[in-house]
DNA sequence: ATCAATTATGCAAACGTTTGAAATAATCCG
DNA sequence: CGGATTATTTCAAACGTTTGCATAATTGAT
């Protein structure tokens, strides 16, 4: 087992001070030039490399961020995590990627353990498993602890954190207003989850603007699904198989619209002439359905470079009042909903 | 800045020293059980954590496993790292998932880093980049620290490396071999990068399974292409625009068969009826895309549990001889190639 | 009351690095 | 040559925790 080489080798070697050594790496100009050259290069030369660890433990300060996400399935989430990445690596900062599973006692897990190790900051997207069990007593504590902590992507329900989202309300009005305007009255909405803000708030948006246009919202049309596109067949199926049928449906994400296409196609319904689609997420992959998909987009990108930006701000100054930073969605029409 | 508590604090707090609060909290025998519930009553009372970084500098370990892979987008990738975090979990561990990008510099800085901070072990899928550049001696460099190194999902044309992989010559093989089965013979197969290893052996089995029935491959029906969708559409067309065409095309992965059946069917061209179309990949959405596509599964969450118990082994007993696990990959058949 | 055994606690070093202050060595100037 | 600079190096403490060994306090037996 080769231990790495340290200081204290590279001093024994030298016959001389461990701070002789270190001062010589860091290219300290006390130190004699001709001493920081040998040094310096016997060093490279043994593959040197200081000890991470311990500059950590005396800067208490590990370099690195912590983020935690319930998935990593959907180009939404993948785009913020690039958006997060490109500010982290720009701060020489590591970033530390961890993933719940939408499992709250994982999250848990792992919130703790990344401060154990000391991060400098946290960034989060709650799991499922938080919102079903209203549990945010970890984040109190990451927030005791002083450690700066921004929410990312999913809404909670809490007063004095941080958080940069995307307008899920706006978001889902303008693609409910797209729908309306190319002639369509008989909306639909596949929901997703009931107990994520994010889900409720595009439901909001939906209904309002229905009723903005003097339509109501037919509740039995909003159904309750997962996120993944098999989670909309079932619904799909079900929804149209009664006299009366939505002649345009409104989804959660691009996964479920996927689902709800593939199961319109099946029944032989025309997409959009019967029935039109949005989806949500603007993934890259609505692009290339068949029928190609419009959808909202989300500006992960932004979302997450806003929020490690926010986080490198909060590192510095100390956290005055918590900011909420909510970025406005765009609507990307393709064929699944024009003629 | 409320600094963490720390035991030293605690020591101070009941007038002894750090190694009896230590103690007390490992719950050690030698210590007045009286003295031990009082300190550890306090300890949580005070929302007292270990720090990590300390005991891993004492313990030369960091109870943590780096990952460097070059993307998270294909849900293959995703899956592996599934596979990963259920046995690092087990362990205890922290997996530090880290997104090089396909860029070898990127590569590199992360290794580096995850180096620096002293990872128990690395488990590596290695960037576009570094295959492109033939750079591997980041990689030797981890080896030469002694810190145990697993490569996964994709081959690396080095010895003296441990890897887990899944056998990409017998998935092409199957794939091409089934295409043949349903009474194709003109064959065509977008090849993704030329660079890797994994796209050479599954161009190697295309070309060999036509051999063992007798046919030849034809040169200008594969095509370089990328990893995504956009990649696939013009070779497609081109592939479509001369007189003969292809009655059946082996797609290095999903999205480029997605990219492929929106060409087609733009083109108006049947699928499976006129061409069939196979995957790599078996990821969720080829059961959702119209048609559903077959597609070469490639186990991968068994990829990502074999390498990391593999790692924890290597952890353990000394790095004997390199091994090399190869899984064997199995044929989904769906829509896109049957009747 | 004495000695031994038991029980409970403290000391000090270690992990690898940095850094202010102190110490030593070298050089300069008159 | 001696005092004053300047250049170079070392000391020691610190970060937070653990742990072998020593020490101190208590108990028990005679």
């Amino acid at each position: 087992m080769n231990e790495p080489i340290t200081i204290k080798d590279i001093a024994r070697k030298f016959k001389c001070s461990p701070s002789t050594v270190s001062r010589a790496l860091n290219n300290h100009p006390a130190i004699n030039i001709e001493t920081r050259k040998n040094i310096s290069e016997y060093a490279t030369k043994m593959g040197y490399q200081k000890n991470a660890v311990s500059l950590s433990l005396l800067n208490k300060s590990t370099m690195t961020i912590g983020l935690v996400v319930p998935s990593i399935t959907f180009s939404h989430e993948q785009t913020i995590i690039d958006g997060i990445q490109s500010v982290t690596t720009d701060h020489g900062f590591m970033l530390n990627i961890c993933i719940s599973n939408e499992s709250l006692v994982e999250e848990q897990r792992q919130i703790e353990k990344l401060m154990a190790n000391r991060v400098d900051a946290i960034l989060v997207s709650a799991s499922h498993g938080s919102f079903e069990k209203q549990e945010f007593s970890h984040f109190y504590k990451v927030k005791n602890s002083n450690i700066p902590l921004v929410f990312i992507d999913r809404e909670i329900p809490l007063e004095d954190f941080d958080s940069v989202i995307t307008d899920d309300y706006q978001g889902a009005y303008q693609a409910t207003q797209h729908l309306l305007d190319i002639g369509r009255q008989n909306l639909a909405f596949l929901a997703g989850s009931e107990f994520l803000v994010v889900c409720k708030n595009r439901k909001k948006g939906f209904e309002e603007c229905l009723k903005d246009n003097n339509l109501v919202a037919r509740q039995d049309w909003i159904v309750q699904t997962g996120f993944d596109s098999q989670s909309a067949v079932e619904p799909t199926n079900r929804l149209f198989s009664g006299t009366e049928i939505p002649d345009g449906i409104f989804c959660v994400n691009d996964n479920v619209a996927f689902g709800v296409v593939q199961t319109l196609i099946k029944m032989n319904i025309e997409i959009p002439k019967q029935t039109a689609i949005i989806g949500f997420d603007n993934s890259p992959l609505a692009g290339f359905f068949n029928p190609s998909i419009s959808s909202v987009d989300r500006k992960s990108f932004e979302v997450g470079q806003k929020a490690a930006q926010l986080v490198f701000d909060l590192i510095q100054n100390q956290n005055e009042n918590p900011q909420k930073i909510v970025l406005t969605p765009s609507l990307e029409i393709r064929d699944s909903s024009q003629f």
